[in-house]
DNA sequence: AGGAGAATCACCCGTTCGGGTGACGCGGAG
DNA sequence: CTCCGCGTCACCCGAACGGGTGATTCTCCT
């Protein structure tokens, strides 16, 4: 957490530094005040839209269920890999699973073949926080490894 | 929702003050440009956080919007989930990676979760044995993990 | 104001895995 | 016949994993 901080302030640093100099430049060029203004709002708006969204991680988008339409395969296409439209999560079965935006996140993860160190650097979180995360996911899903958690999550249409 | 206030203030003030600082190495150009500028980026910081935690809080807002998508056919398939096509094996893929049968076995009951233990059970043979054949099958597949092993062979349209 | 849920992190303990090495028998190719 | 690939098994060791417990922080809901 300290290092979210460390690196948000960093990041708040450099963009007043560069905000400093773009000011410099148009005083210099003796550009029009609106446009100067202008310009530092749609900036700092950018930055603090994005900070906001940073801070407080807010997953559950709006979610857009594709429903796939079978068109024909060709025959000598058919031979290498069966096809099979995007993959579309089965919000129903997620829901039904109590399974929480983060812990979704954790079982694709998973899935990827990521071990828990991996994870956490990833994630940008501890591995003791991957740990927690993925034990619940197991508890929930009747998975007592994480092999075994991928192919029920994969069957209950959880992950692709 | 004190603390909220409070670290905003705090913030808003940290932010003025460093401005005001800087500004003091430009006393030599416009001060009011320099405070409206300063002004602008505090407000629209702020405002920007605001915007973001608001527009971002769509918590419960789960809209479902369903849908039709043409399924084209893929050249190069991911390997299918719900219940598609019959699962081909690339039996082009199995020979270039030199995989015996026996651990295509292992590789298809390390997909379905199984442990070590469990598979030697199955399989009526010893853990080691299956330990070796896993190895080998991790080594050919050049993965670490087994959930990695088993990512890497769907991908490879080894196993379903 | 208080409680529930979510996310974060820590520590412990026992089990499982993964990697390395060595060994043995069997069957087919040379 | 001999070599080699395959399948089988064993042992060791360090790393990773799973399970349990407890704690803190923050947000949301009541």
């Amino acid at each position: 957490m300290k290092k979210t901080i460390l690196l948000y302030g960093l990041l708040g640093g450099v963009l007043i530094a560069a905000l400093k100099m773009v000011e410099y430049r148009y005083l210099v060029l003796e550009h029009s005040l609106e446009m100067y203004g202008g310009i530092v709002a749609a900036l700092f708006s950018v930055m603090g839209i994005w900070l906001g969204r940073k801070l407080t991680r807010t997953r559950e988008k709006l979610v857009v269920r594709e429903v796939a339409v079978r068109v024909e395969v060709p025959v000598e296409v058919r031979v290498p890999v069966p096809a099979s439209g995007p993959f579309v999560r089965n919000e129903e079965r997620v829901r039904e699973l109590l399974l929480t935006p983060r812990e979704l996140e954790i079982l694709e993860a998973l899935a990827a073949g990521l071990s828990n160190k991996e994870m956490a650097d990833q994630l940008f979180v501890s591995e003791n926080t991957v740990k927690t995360h993925a034990a619940r996911v197991f508890a929930k899903l009747g998975a007592r490894r994480r092999t075994q958690a991928v192919q029920l999550a994969k069957e209950a249409g959880i992950i692709a």
